[in-house]
DNA sequence: AACACTATTGTC
DNA sequence: ACAATAGTGTTC
């Protein structure tokens, strides 16, 4: 008699299977079928991994399993491997990986069942009558105009991005005939002819990235802010999409779906889904199932969306690939732009990674031939790249942030009835109260950090646990008043600059004034042609986001990411400064960057100032291959963290000598306390794993980990393995 | 991780 | 004598 074993992979930290016998009933069990399963005292939603013959474990102690919830796999073979690969590579237990792998209602059990999502087109009647006839009805209007000018069925959940409260009168516009509802078109898919012709680069990119269609390659598209990287991803995918198969492209956050949306809603008529954190749980699964099903030719999403089941994928596309949110922070910490690699790989089929300031990782790739590098040097319409200035700020005087040159630029720039976008990467009003007469400072006592200063709540906050506090008027130390705020964040600009300039419009776009559902899109639009105006904004202000009427950016502080511990931190500072600049001097209005800075001689400011990324890039390159760091090896790091900082520092110590009796080639750095040692009250330590061999290493984790889960003092210590780490706190 | 079981300490 | 609790073991 042949048995039937269920090995199954369960969403806990254990990362062996677990074998069960078949539920009662059920059958044609597959590879990627959820089973749900008694686990010790509780029940459990597993993923089934292998249906085996025999087991390793007692056939009298196995259970049988309660139900088999699906009746064909979650995923094709080559996602089922994808993910198979990742919780190897990333070392994080299976079970959990599939788990994360899935939207929540599929992990919580939920039936997979599919329900369309209406799309809506005018009707006969509708396309006859005048559309001046709803003018009474502005909303209705609105929404008429949206299908009319779309002259295709347009996805519900289109309709409820780009209109709001789009649901009444779309059922008042229902019930007047104008307006039907139909099934998901499956028409041929069409392009809209761009409107600007592709210069040479954008045209041979586009030719390149075709030309690998149907085997894997990966491109990196290297061009600047405003070169016309969308309308590359375009027209490369228009033939994918036009050979009927789907199109993924990731994007780092929320964000910055819309306007993408928005450029391809306006080109393609194919049905675009949306997958990213905002979306409720139901619209997430819907998304997810319609992508399963076929019904959606392109979409978009931020990092989880990597996972999304495709019946035939055909290309994707990483979008600002370079961003750090791209690499989950906790948990399963993968990197969805190198999942998305191996993917392509697996699918055999083009990735292209777009970037302005493109990664140092990415770029090692392409100089190494393994990856094409497509450039894109010209901006659109032949505006001027931005004058950078370095302003040596130990040579001017400096209020609130603010030297006497860059005030001189603003002014004459507001006059001229421009924009100016102030960068500063700080929020609230100061980063530190200090007493100046004996020297106390205002800590956070959970975090080995300063309390930030809001002069407007009257409050002291740390950003690292949220911890707040009422700002003393008198030094809690030595009763004096002689109490200061030192340096400025954004709330301090927003202040200094309404003094200065009070006939100006001042919009501050930092995570303080956009906590308010849909601020953040109200500023950016009060932002988008603003005139006498200044923008004071964090790194929120420097993705993604063109705002044509600025002609000068100021850089308020630089030197952060000079004098870093974290060996990515310069590149993270270069490309942040890239960013920023980008926003200026698009269209026919020249830019000019003023970056204030202490250190204006440093190697990587003076490239900066010469306004070109792969210089810096390659000075970057240049230290991390001196340095040995990656791309030049490869890295883990074992952290940990507990209340009390002496077991973990045990635990670390032990498990380093182990690590050395396995493998003595393998370089373990540490244990060292993280560069901020308490956060939330925690302490921090962290061992670091390096080598040359990415192979070695892999197998060194792989024989190390059991040792980390055996050892005793280990329990004491909540700790996690991050395999490419890419923030060393 | 979550939970149960066991040994140990604390308390009246 | 019993409860709180720290330490261990188990999950097919």
């Amino acid at each position: 008699m042949n048995l039937t074993i269920l090995r199954i992979a369960v969403p806990s930290p254990l990362r062996s299977l677990f074998d069960y016998l078949p539920p009662v009933d059920g059958g044609n069990f597959q590879p990627g079928q959820r089973i749900k399963i008694p686990f010790g005292r509780s029940k459990k939603i597993g993923l089934l991994i292998e249906v085996a013959s025999e087991s390793e474990f007692p056939l009298n102690r196995l259970k049988p399993a309660i139900a088999q919830l699906d009746s064909e796999p979650l995923w094709n073979k080559t996602l089922f491997k994808l993910i198979a690969w990742a919780s190897g590579y990333y070392h994080h237990p299976i079970g959990e990986v599939f788990a994360s792998a899935m939207p929540v209602l599929l992990k919580q059990g939920k039936e997979p069942r599919y329900r369309p999502e209406p799309f809506w087109l005018l009707s006969e009647e509708g396309r006859n009558i005048d559309p001046q006839s709803l003018k009474r009805a502005p909303k209705q209007l609105e929404l008429f105009q949206l299908l009319k000018t779309a002259d295709h069925p347009i996805a519900a959940s289109l309709i409820k991005l780009e209109v709001e409260n789009h649901s009444a009168p779309l059922k008042r516009l229902e019930e007047l005939g104008l307006i039907e509802q139909c099934p998901p078109p499956q028409q041929a898919l069409s392009v809209t002819p761009s409107p600007h012709s592709l210069n040479s680069e954008q045209q041979s990119a586009v030719t390149e990235i075709i030309g690998s269609r149907g085997s894997f390659q990966a491109h990196l598209l290297d061009g600047v802010t405003g070169s016309g990287k969308t309308e590359v991803y375009l027209q490369a995918m228009a033939p994918v999409l036009e050979a009927g198969r789907a199109v993924l492209v990731l994007v780092p956050e929320i964000g910055l779906t819309p306007q993408l949306v928005e450029r391809f809603q306006e080109r393609l008529s194919c049905s675009i889904g949306l997958l990213h954190s905002g979306l409720a749980d139901g619209e997430r699964l819907q998304t997810w199932l319609a992508a399963k099903a076929g019904d959606i030719q392109l979409l978009i999403g931020t990092r989880s969306a990597i996972f999304t089941p495709f019946e035939n994928l055909g290309m994707i596309i990483v979008d600002e690939e370079h961003d750090p949110s791209f690499k989950q922070q906790d948990g399963f910490r993968y990197s969805a732009r190198d999942v998305a690699v191996k993917r392509a790989h697996l699918e055999q089929i083009p990735i292209v990674l777009g970037s302005g300031t493109p990664s140092i990782e990415t770029l090692y790739h392409a100089r190494e031939g393994r990856y094409s590098h497509l450039k894109l040097t010209e901006r659109a319409g032949g505006a001027m790249p931005p004058k950078i200035h370095l302003l040596d700020v130990r040579h001017h005087r400096v209020t609130d942030g603010l030297s006497q040159p860059l005030l001189k630029a603003i002014r004459r720039e507001l006059e001229a009835d421009n924009q100016v976008l102030i960068f500063l990467n700080r929020r609230g009003f100061a980063p530190a109260l200090l007493c100046y007469d004996c020297g106390w400072s205002a800590n956070c006592h959970r975090c080995d950090s300063l309390m930030t200063l809001y002069a407007g709540l009257h409050r002291l906050r740390c950003h690292h646990c949220g911890l707040e506090a009422h700002t003393p008027t008198q030094c809690p130390s030595c009763q004096s008043e002689n109490m200061h705020p030192v340096g400025e964040g954004t709330e301090r600009l927003e202040q200094a600059l309404l003094n200065h300039f009070p006939e100006s419009e001042i919009l501050r776009i930092d995570r303080d004034t956009t906590r308010r559902k849909s601020a953040f899109e109200d500023l950016i639009n009060r932002a988008k042609d603003g005139k006498n105006q200044i923008l004071i904004g964090t790194q929120m202000l420097a993705k993604g986001h063109h705002f044509p009427n600025v002609t000068l950016v100021g850089i308020i502080n630089a030197d952060g990411g000079i004098f870093s511990v974290d060996f990515r931190a310069s590149e993270r500072m270069v490309q942040q400064i890239n960013q920023v600049a980008g926003r200026a001097g698009r269209a026919e209005k020249p830019g000019n960057v003023v970056i204030q800075t202490h250190a204006p001689d440093h190697p990587l400011l003076m490239q900066i100032q010469s306004g070109d990324y792969s210089t810096c890039a390659k000075q970057l390159l240049y230290e991390r291959e001196q340095s040995g760091f990656p791309p030049f090896s490869y890295l883990a790091l074992l952290r940990a963290e507990a209340i009390e900082q002496e077991p973990q520092m045990h635990f670390l110590e032990i498990m380093r000598q182990q690590g050395n009796a396995i493998d003595p080639n393998i370089l373990l750095l540490g244990p060292i306390p993280a560069p901020m040692p308490r956060r939330a009250g925690r302490h921090r330590t962290q061992l670091l794993v390096q080598s040359n061999d990415r192979a070695a290493l892999h197998q060194f984790l792989s024989r190390w980990l059991p040792l980390l889960e055996k050892e005793k003092s280990g329990r004491k210590v909540r700790w996690s393995l991050d395999v490419d780490p890419i923030e060393l706190y």
